[in-house]
DNA sequence: GATGCTTTTTC
DNA sequence: GTCGTAA
DNA sequence: TTACGACGAAAAAGCATC
């Protein structure tokens, strides 16, 4: 216990302790009035960055043809919580029809109620039963990007979707799927398939653009959103079309995401860019939020479907991590048989099995059938430690939340021993030992180290380790060598080139590319790039102060990575990337 | 079927 | 995965 | 403490193209 190195266990203790100190509040925080500029606005936001630019926000307001609600009447509405402007008389056709008609403004402003004094019927602006418009979801969205309450926001949110109820109860699934995927993606499915490229094609079509231009414009706002608001307003209105509903969004969001084969990109492109031309006010900018955090569920059940009869190709239960090198026959790892048939030598057919298999090893398990569930621990007065590591890779669960489950970690491992059978590069259980002796857990650590593992997984043997569904605290921790002070890797690197930070990073770089020189070659080498680990401070000031050293193109060297053409590159080294770098850092902060 | 590019997933 | 900041 | 969203590398997966 008394060793005079480093142990594992100093190295977590202080660990704890230096996350404890950094916790305690220092004592000035450098930006706070930064913060509400950048940052308050996150996941869905808009205008409060250009809030200076008064000309952008007209005072006037225009009128406009049917279903044009302006940008304007947003801006300055959302700025100073404005009044339900009296001037702002709808010559909309919407308004002269019989009943009495709000629109979107007055709607949201209804939303704004405490849920007690809220009548979902006055704030709806469309006919029962008609399709929820989707202008009405964005102008949520919108207003909750200013609201950084969450009472406040779960509030309007709730006001919201009992408007739906009461008017188009059709239409919720649809409503609260685009809702969800903006804070919780999540769950396993469909998938749109489209990235950034893609969208800003769609995005340069629909607004007759170039790409470059997007791209640039991209680089200057830092959020796609943005751009399409930007574009949106700037473009020539032609003919329009009808106004989007949020059901019409939703179904096309599912053909994209259905879209497969050949073309398949180019229709996706085309399915957004219709979307894009038939959206007015903000709702481009939503739009393309959506599509860029988008995780579509096919349909409105499968979630809780575990026990359907498929599953097992779109929720597999037993996880399966094939890597380095070790290829499992067809994608999904089951086709090769190997695994199944060992599976199969073990399990009943009917039963539900999860395990969790990393890099080929596995070291837990969570359930066996239906006998391992739900036992109570047994109580181990000393604290016992049980490891398990694999001697070539990672240590991570794959199913962290449910592996802590049933019993105790040591009943798991040796029901998991017993179980299975080693197959060897296909089927592997991971080494472990258990043991409360530090010093011999520093030695098992080194091993793994030297090993090439990561580090070890230690779980406590201890009542209170087994049954916390929900923290994760202290039942499993990982142990890193990295975690161990003057352990870990570091390296002294030299920044090449400056990347524009995007969202709350706007403004300032948000990632540095990092190079290394080479006295013999006398050139630098990239290593890897680096973009966390500096307070907002830090960044404004190396921001501000390289700034001053951007060149308008790289020195010397032809920078190969995509990526790197980003301008500025400030450094005026020579030498060359070499493309086939064989250094870098995983994790490099 | 091999290759390269883009996007998604995982850590 | 890492990290800093605000809730 | 926790949640969130900046940011990273690399593997895997999907698609286009030859």
């Amino acid at each position: 216990m008394s060793s005079s190195r480093p142990s594992a266990f100093d190295a977590l203790m202080s660990n704890a302790r230096a996350a404890a100190a950094k916790n305690k509040p220092q004592s000035s925080s450098p930006s706070p009035k930064k913060r509400k500029t950048l940052g308050s606005e996150p996941p869905i936001s808009s205008t409060p960055i250009r809030e200076s630019k008064p000309s952008e926000v007209s005072p006037k307001r225009e009128k406009l043809d049917t279903n044009q609600i302006k940008t304007e009447v947003l801006e300055s509405n959302g700025e100073k919580q404005d009044e339900p402007n009296p001037n702002f008389v709808q010559i909309e056709e919407q308004v002269s029809k019989k009943r009495r008609v709000i629109n979107v403004d007055e709607s949201i402003v209804q939303l704004k109620k405490k849920p007690a004094k809220f009548d979902p019927k006055k704030a709806a602006y469309w006919e029962e039963g008609e399709r929820v418009p989707f202008l009405f979801l964005v102008r949520v969205f919108y207003e909750i990007s200013k609201e950084s309450g969450r009472i406040v926001i779960t509030e309007i949110v709730c006001n919201m979707l009992r408007t739906v109820i009461e008017t188009t109860p059709d239409d919720l699934v649809a409503v609260v799927y685009l809702l969800a995927n903006r804070i919780a993606p999540a769950h396993e499915g469909l998938e749109l398939g489209i990235g950034d490229a893609s969208i800003i094609k769609a995005l340069a079509e629909a607004c007759g653009a170039k790409e470059i231009h997007i791209k640039k414009q991209y680089k200057e706002l830092g959020d796609l959103g943005l751009v399409a608001k930007a574009s949106r307003s700037s473009q020539p209105l032609m003919r329009k079309p009808q106004p989007l509903t949020v059901a019409k969004v939703f179904d096309t969001f599912k053909v994209i995401a259905k879209e497969s084969g050949k073309d398949s990109q180019d229709k996706k492109k085309n399915h957004i860019k219709g979307l894009l031309v038939a959206a007015t006010d903000c709702e481009p900018q939503y739009l393309i939020r959506l599509l860029q955090i988008h995780y579509l569920e096919d349909g409105t059940v499968q979630i809780y479907s575990r026990n359907a009869e498929r599953n097992t190709e779109k929720f597999p239960d037993v996880v399966v991590a094939a890597s380095s090198g070790v290829k499992m026959g067809q994608s999904d790892g089951f086709e090769d048989g190997s695994i199944q048939k060992l599976l199969k030598l073990v399990l009943p057919s009917d039963f539900s099995y999860n395990l969790a298999l990393l890099k080929n090893y596995f070291f837990d398990v969570n359930h066996i059938g239906r006998s391992m569930m739900f036992q109570l621990a047994p109580y181990f007065p000393h604290m016992q430690i049980t490891m398990a590591t694999s001697y070539e890779s990672s240590f991570v669960a794959a199913n962290y939340e449910s592996s802590i489950v049933p019993l105790c970690s040591s009943r798991r491992k040796r029901r998991l021993y017993e179980s299975f059978e080693e197959e060897p590069g296909y089927f592997q259980l991971a080494t472990a030992i258990t043991s409360n002796d530090l010093e011999e857990i520093q030695t098992f650590l080194d091993t793994a180290v030297n090993a090439s593992c990561e580090g070890l997984i230690i779980k406590t043997l201890n009542r209170d380790a087994t049954y916390e569904p929900a923290k994760r605290s202290n039942n499993w921790l990982k142990l890193k060598k990295d975690y161990m002070d003057s352990i870990g890797d570091s390296l002294d690197l030299v920044p090449i080139a400056a990347f524009h930070g995007r969202g709350k990073r706007v403004g300032v770089y948000g990632a540095f590319l990092l190079a290394c020189y080479d006295n013999n070659k006398d050139e630098y080498q990239t290593i890897c790039k680096i973009g966390t680990g500096f307070s907002e401070a830090m960044l404004e000031e190396r921001s501000t102060s390289l700034r001053s050293k951007v060149i308008p193109k790289p020195k010397v060297w032809e920078v190969k990575a995509a990526d790197l053409t980003i301008s500025p590159v400030y450094c005026a080294a020579i030498g060359a990337v070499d493309p086939n770098k064989e250094i870098s850092l995983r994790f490099p902060r």
